[in-house]
RNA sequence: AGGCGCAUAGCUCAGUGGCAGAGCGCCACCCUUACAAGGUGGAGGUCCGCGGUUCAAUCCCGCGUGCGCCUACCA
């Protein structure tokens, strides 16, 4: 064996395991068993920065991927990166002081590239750090043409398949980023508005008193509107109004939808102020009137007010309206704006011809409700959500670091033409279609198209794109791991998707994690500077630390407090498991995990039992993915029952026990320990690899090893092996509160079993004399020293069912009575009789238990031990 | 405004229709040959409130309160 260092130091360990796991493939998808389990790992957007919620989302990855290595599965954990998208577009620009209209496009989005894999760089770094066993040969990037030669395909596909048209439709326009976004890429952002109160005069009747927020749009209003049932616009229905300042004329039209209650109950409609404006456009077939451009500024149809940006515009109109008497009243109003998710900024309505994916929601949520989801109600998120859309996806964007549409405009007709799935990838702008004439005209010239794609179409095809589509049929992976905050666009947009190009579910469970808060409780911000970095907690405690105190942070689903005493623990429960794997090889050699039958004790078949059930009890956590209980009885096994009590037991024997008395104590420890490791090898592999490498074990690497499968001894040796356990305990507690050092030599022991035992095992003392350091010797019947019974314990769980209403009165009666008489009747008659209201009452003798303290000492000094299974006197 | 989730020790969280649990923190004692980064013991609880179901409710049901999230928020 090789030489182990006295101490348990993170930072040495890990540095060593990452470089030998680098040059190794024990984390390598194989692809050729029918056991699978493909992770669908979320593609992070490449910041250069990997924060503690990707490590939380990650580690949730990384214990899953790794317990099922575990059992024997084929696991795929690759790991790809969502590159594309305007942030990058923007630090390019920053960090190259250009606009991106200054270069070639294919210039600017090499720029972007660059920049890019450097981002990856910094984040993969991260990655290893934390020791996730990703397979770094299944990594992919959405920029690569390979991948999305793959988006182009599936959008192909679904152009083919008339899930995709191009069409004119409002759309929700980022003036700022000057592109199309997509519903859930707004953001509603609480802010304080002014409410302007004006009047439209009437054409030929009277005036009306409106509400708006916005006197900007009056250059776009194009009808006005009331709740037809309102008693104040009684017959005022169909008449004529001139818009202030602008003085087109419109018409006021009846509508429920219109809220009486607020303002003045009358609203004006512009196209396009909200979504509700676009209802009310389309169902009344009123005229478009677009007074916005791209960026945001007023156009000719604003008149004097051309080219003012909008907040400008609406100082400037609601001065002038109060100017010409218009404007009645000012108040200021909470409101809800829908804003840019990436920029903040207030989301204008704009009608323009995209393309668009068409949204069945019936058929994404079939395929949602057959994925199991993690936490179950994160599916009413899905359900809301969908049930929420009424407009299609907006799928084309203004920009340029994307996948291109790879289509092309005639030039003649604008008929659009779409490239067949074998010239893919392609770059309209760098290539021709390969059809010459235009089908619908004849045309020979051709504009590309220079929109392109969504980032969401790049990412929504991740679950196919690792089960290896479009080259192999697909069918489900196994786990789709990510937060909730993504439910509505990448959950959504995959089911969408999967649905559409494979008719399947993507994945079979769904595990959703929550957010991580700083030590103080509080959200991660800046501001609050409580941000805690994964890097910062890793060269303080090391990563496995650190993974422990996230899995414990709380059952997935839920939000998870980072907290250092959380990790502090973690770091001592190491070094606990570091001494005792320390201990334990100074009794092992190599020929340890060779020893064949063992001569068992109780204490050893008993230890072997507890680590039967933890093994069995931590996979049933893990198969959940509980991890948080999983590592929870794992700790509490490893500290309480093989640490302290099993290893204190036979340490007698491991020290001084004849040759076959060692051997099973030594097989015993072995195979405790080993499988301990094995089982905490997933929460954290760097010192579990480290140990596994001191110990004479076969497999190279622990995480090439299996999950433990113990033979199970019988439960009769469980009582038996407990009550050695229990009574060592309590010797030791009772040394304790003496003043006794717990090495202490003691005359003797007494022991009063009151369980049966097995006839091929009785009690056995070896191990517990060695323990207390004193003679053991195994009685019957009642401890000579007097004992008085001093109450009665009731256990409702017998009387409960048998007495029902009398249940109370009953379990009173008991308590009452003498308890020397219930202890008495109870051993005799094995039931006890009671009186409830004059009733006399038979009560099973397994309901009750007699608590006794000894009372009086006959002639020598001795103590009385009461313990679950037996009573013990002590002689000191 | 609707929907969902949460509420248990000082803090962070498990848990169960039948005497309430862990880690950390706190107090006291103990260097016992893997480990003082340890061991032993202790204090500390209206299981958010009010009703209901039940022999029995922290747990199931209803209502309320507080917090968080999602969705719609309205001109």
């Amino acid at each position: 064996m090789t030489e182990m260092p006295e101490t348990y130091e993170a930072s040495t360990i890990e540095t060593r395991w990452r470089e030998a796991w680098r040059d190794s493939d024990v984390y390598r998808y194989q692809g050729d068993s029918d056991r699978e389990y493909i992770i669908d790992t979320p593609p992070p957007y490449p910041t250069g920065d990997l924060h503690i919620g990707h490590a939380l989302n990650w580690l949730y990855i990384d214990f899953a991927a790794r317990y099922h290595r575990l059992i024997g599965d084929d696991v795929m954990f690759p790991q790809g990166w969502d590159c594309h998208g305007l942030p990058t577009e923007v630090k390019v620009e920053e960090n190259h002081d250009i606009h991106r209209t200054d270069v070639p496009r294919d210039e600017f989005r090499q720029l972007c590239i660059e920049h890019t894999e450097d981002q990856i760089e910094s984040m993969r770094e991260t990655m290893e750090q934390l020791g996730f066993s990703i397979d770094w040969e299944q990594e992919y990037r959405t920029m690569d043409p390979e991948y999305w030669g793959l988006t182009q395909r599936s959008f192909v596909e679904m152009f083919e398949d008339d899930r995709v048209y191009r069409d004119e439709h409002p759309v929700n326009w980022c003036p700022r980023c000057q592109t199309a976004i997509a519903d859930a890429e707004v953001e509603p952002i609480e802010r304080e508005g002014t409410l302007h109160y004006l009047t439209f005069p009437g054409v030929d009747n009277d005036g009306i008193e409106i509400a708006t927020t916005r006197p900007e749009l009056l250059a776009a209003c194009v009808a006005m509107a009331v709740d037809p049932t309102d008693e104040r616009f009684e017959d005022r229905i169909g008449e004529t109004f001139e818009v202030p300042l602008f003085g087109q004329e419109v018409e006021l039209i009846g509508d429920e939808s219109v809220d009486s209650e607020f303002g003045t109950g009358a609203v004006m409609i512009c196209t396009f102020g909200d979504k509700q404006d676009v209802n009310w456009w389309a169902e009344y077939d009123l005229e478009l009137r677009t007074a916005f451009t791209e960026d945001g500024h007023l156009n000719e149809l604003a008149g004097e007010y051309e080219g003012l940006r909008i907040p400008e515009a609406k100082d400037a109109i609601a001065a002038d309206l109060d100017g010409e008497g218009y404007l009645n009243e000012v108040e200021p109003t909470d409101q809800m704006v829908g804003s840019c998710w990436r920029c903040d900024t207030p989301i204008e309505i704009l009608s323009k011809e995209q393309w668009f994916v068409t949204i069945d929601q019936d058929a994404i949520l079939e395929r949602g409700q057959e994925v199991d989801w993690i936490p179950e109600h994160m599916y009413d998120r899905l359900e809301e959500w969908t049930l929420g859309m009424d407009w299609d996806w907006v799928i084309s964007r203004q920009r340029v670091f994307a996948t291109p549409f790879p289509a092309w405009f005639c030039a003649d007709c604008g008929e659009p033409h779409v490239a067949p799935i074998e010239d893919l990838p392609v770059k309209p702008g760098e290539a021709a279609p390969s059809i010459e004439r235009c089908p619908a005209c004849g045309g020979g010239d051709w504009i590309p198209e220079t929109d392109v794609m969504d980032t969401w179409m790049d990412s929504s095809i991740t679950a196919m794109v690792v089960a290896g589509w479009p080259d192999e049929p697909f069918s489900p992976t196994a786990l789709r791991p990510q937060g909730h905050d993504i439910i509505r666009t990448w959950a959504f947009y995959t089911l969408l998707r999967t649905e559409a190009l494979c008719e399947a579910r993507p994945w079979d469970d769904i595990l959703i994690n929550g957010m991580v808060f700083g030590d103080d409780g509080n959200k991660m911000s800046k501001s609050r500077g409580n941000i805690v970095a994964p890097t910062e907690v890793v060269e303080e405690y090391g990563a496995d630390a650190f993974r422990q105190s996230i899995a414990l942070g709380g059952q997935p689903g839920s939000d998870v407090q980072f907290q250092w005493k959380e990790v502090k623990s973690a770091d001592r429960f190491l070094t606990k498991v570091w001494n005792a794997t320390r201990f334990g090889r100074t009794h092992f050699d190599e020929e340890t995990p060779d020893i064949t039958d063992p001569a068992l004790r109780a204490a050893d078949r008993w230890l072997l039992w507890r680590l039967q059930e933890v093994a069995d009890d931590v996979g049933a956590a893990m198969d959940e993915y509980r991890f948080d209980a999983a590592l929870r009885q794992l700790r509490e096994f490893i500290w309480s029952d093989l640490a302290d009590d099993y290893v204190e037991l036979v340490k007698g024997r491991l020290y001084e026990g004849r040759p076959g008395e060692r051997d099973a104590a030594r097989y015993t420890l072995f195979i405790a320990l080993t499988a301990s490791l094995r089982m905490l090898s997933p929460f954290s592999p760097f010192v579990t690899d480290e140990l596994w490498s001191h110990l004479p074990t076969k497999a190279d690497s622990i995480h090439a090893a299996s999950w433990p499968d113990v033979e199970s001894p019988r439960v009769d040796d469980r009582d038996a092996g407990e009550l050695i356990v229990d009574v060592a305990e309590a010797v030791r507690r009772w040394k304790s509160d003496q003043g006794i050092a717990l090495n202490a030599e003691l005359e003797r022991v007494e022991l009063y079993p009151e369980i049966e035992t097995s006839e091929e095992y009785g009690i056995d003392t070896y191990d517990l004399s060695n323990a207390v350091n004193a003679p053991v010797y195994l009685r019957s019947g009642t401890p000579s020293i007097e004992i008085v019974p001093v109450e009665v314990e009731v256990d409702q769980r017998v009387v409960g069912p048998e007495f029902r209403d009398q249940t109370g009165a009953v379990v009173q009666a008991l308590q009452d009575a003498d308890p020397a008489r219930v202890k008495r009747e109870k051993r005799r008659q094995g039931e006890i009789e009671v009186q409830v209201n004059g009733e006399v009452l038979l009560v099973d003798g397994e309901a009750v238990t007699v608590r006794e303290e000894q009372r009086a000492e006959s002639g020598e000094e001795a103590a009385l031990l009461e313990t679950e299974h037996a009573q013990v006197v002590v002689v000191p």
